[in-house]
DNA sequence: CAGTATCCAGGGGGATACTG
DNA sequence: CAGTATCCCCCTGGATACTG
């Protein structure tokens, strides 16, 4: 029998490992991690208007859908202040900050490998 | 100054980022993962017939199409038998078993947190 | 300010049929 | 066997307008 590197699934019932999916993409996907970059660069919380001004080309729909899905996945955390005009911050929580980390780190594996895609006799450009 | 987690990145073009970025989304997205796996899982290399088996409910257009892309990107070897009927074959590259191993291992601290996800006081507890 | 509501265009992926 | 070629649908995301 070969070793499989997923042998720590076993145990995993097939809603846990669509979860997982689903958390892997999102974290892998463009907008999630460039708001949570965002994020994580600021010192403190952000409000809406913050991010979406620090997030480039991010539209207001997308940004609002991003955020809704971060906070609901416990990796972002959302404060309302009940004013007129009302103020809304944004923060990481720490689950966020690990979970960003942990995508860094395959990230700049990524960026360190960066040459050997592609760049071989196959049919690259495109 | 806030110390930037991507500051390794400084150095980059704007095409090397959003390269780097493609091939981020590309390893964490739902058919690459998959047909990666299969192919680590194996012994040797396997005929297309067998991926196509092996990933489940995956259309043979977008297998053609995945296989395509990741032998693009330096990650699968293609090797065509010119026989009647044709024979091609696929196995992972180096890069590619690489690669894998690096998503797995974001992959598996997301399994270990996995119930750290949502569960929290934002959606379940109403 | 921080959204929601609506409309709309483009791309990804499924199903099917055909071929070297 | 290992694909291409088509058609089609759905969803994502952009643009715009409106509101508590």
């Amino acid at each position: 029998m070969k070793d499989d590197i997923f042998d720590f699934c076993r145990n995993m019932s097939d809603e846990q490992d669509a979860r997982a999916r689903q958390m892997l993409e999102r974290a892998a996907a463009k907008w999630p991690l460039r708001v949570l970059h965002v994020l994580s660069e600021a010192d403190g919380p952000l409000r809406f208007s913050r991010v979406l001004e620090r997030v480039e080309d991010i539209s207001q729909k997308v940004l609002t859908q991003t955020l809704r899905t971060l906070e609901s996945d416990g990796l972002v955390i959302r404060t309302l202040y009940p004013q007129v005009p009302p103020r809304v911050e944004y923060e990481l929580t720490p689950l966020g900050r690990e979970l960003l980390t942990q995508v860094v780190s395959l990230w700049r594996w990524i960026v360190i490998h960066l040459n050997e895609f592609d760049t071989s006799k196959s049919a690259a450009r495109n």
